[in-house]
DNA sequence: CCTTTTTGTTATACTGTGTAACAATTGCTT
DNA sequence: AAGCAATTGTTACACAGTATAACAAAAAGG
């Protein structure tokens, strides 16, 4: 009864095992909401026994979240490499491909977003963004108080999951380069105009 | 069996009964995740028998939408007289009034938050702000396409939200007009200098 | 080929949902 | 105050889903 997903070489049945009930909740997924999904459900579309759930996952959560984690941390590399520039042409390329990255994984990205269903979900992946535009907030950071830096993060992170929330719940009809154009102008030149005139804060 | 909310004269034994369910929904929600909570929770700390809550309520989704729709109504009033302002100073003091208010009744205001995590509840808040705030788009209307005026109307919305989520889980710490100003320079102003640039859309 | 591990089968205890029938209580009318 | 109507409580039941246990069957690996 291993429970880990350590990089070790697994048993090839519990390789196949996983797999299917990682497959089985993703197409369950994509068609009612997570509140509604059983373990029963699963192990049926899956072909596996009941129990057999049990031997690999203590919870539907726990499932949800390795099926996410995945996924998570491809977005937070394409938005590392987002937040880490600053001149104006390589900020358009960047969001263009963070775009692009969504289309191409795009049932992904939408599991992902019915998961922010789940309060733990969202809180969780808001903060892994809003910390590593926080990071790109450091040389702000002498002329602005900690709380001013804290809710533009915070601003910025929700800002673009929302947009790429919209972008998906639109059919991705503006390309993905418009999107890109979209997301310097609206959040990121917006928001920096604005951290300037944010000395307001006491904090 | 009756199963309205009208205006009504309710005999007074109803109303005693859906006040207990409502006000043991809320406290219940102060202290644990809405997943979490069953319906015989409620009932218990109601001191209501369990099937009483069925002879009102389909279900648990719709006692949580009754308490609500009052709140959120009362939120919605106060930013649609937020979005209706375009001078500097209206728009300050309207912000402050605003965190005011969510100060006023923030026990209200975490709930609805964490009832965000309800997909429906979440998408249903969001589209009823950014309504509000289409509307006071129109005049941009005529030189920006509809997508630009959706993904805008979308982007304050959102945001805005984000604000006041940020605000309560941070214990309210700005005051309600550090807030307001935060508000005006950091959606509002930074959004109307975004649309200006945002013709790129072809939609 | 034989051992180990995983998976499947069956049974069981438990919790929560939702309904039904009937008794007890409360509100309202006259 | 009496009596009718409506609401609430009590008890019982059917059902679905979670979680575990014990043992049989199947597959992996040396």
């Amino acid at each position: 009864m291993l429970k880990r997903t350590a990089p070790e070489k697994l048993d090839p049945r519990v390789r196949r095992t996983r797999r299917l009930l990682r497959d089985a909740l993703i197409s369950l997924m994509l068609k009612k909401d997570y509140a509604s999904i059983s373990i029963k459900e699963i192990t049926e579309r899956a072909e596996v026994a009941y129990i057999t759930f049990f031997r690999h996952f203590e919870s539907l959560d726990q499932l949800l979240m390795e099926v996410l984690d995945e996924g998570l941390a491809e977005l937070l590399v394409h938005i590392e490499t987002l937040a880490k520039r600053s001149e104006t042409s390589a900020l358009e390329t960047e969001g263009r491909l963070i775009f692009e990255y969504i289309k191409q994984r795009a049932d992904l990205f939408r599991i992902l977003f019915k998961s922010q269903s789940v309060t733990r979900v969202r809180k969780k992946v808001v903060q892994n963004i809003a910390v590593i535009f926080q990071k790109s907030c450091a040389p702000l950071a002498k002329s602005n108080s900690p709380l001013a830096i804290a809710i533009t993060s915070n601003h910025i992170a929700t800002s673009l999951l929302a947009l790429i929330e919209w972008w998906l719940d639109n059919k991705m009809t503006p390309t993905p380069a418009e999107m890109g154009k979209v997301y310097k102008s609206l959040i990121i030149d917006s928001t920096v105009g604005a951290v300037i005139s944010m000395s307001v804060l006491s904090g």
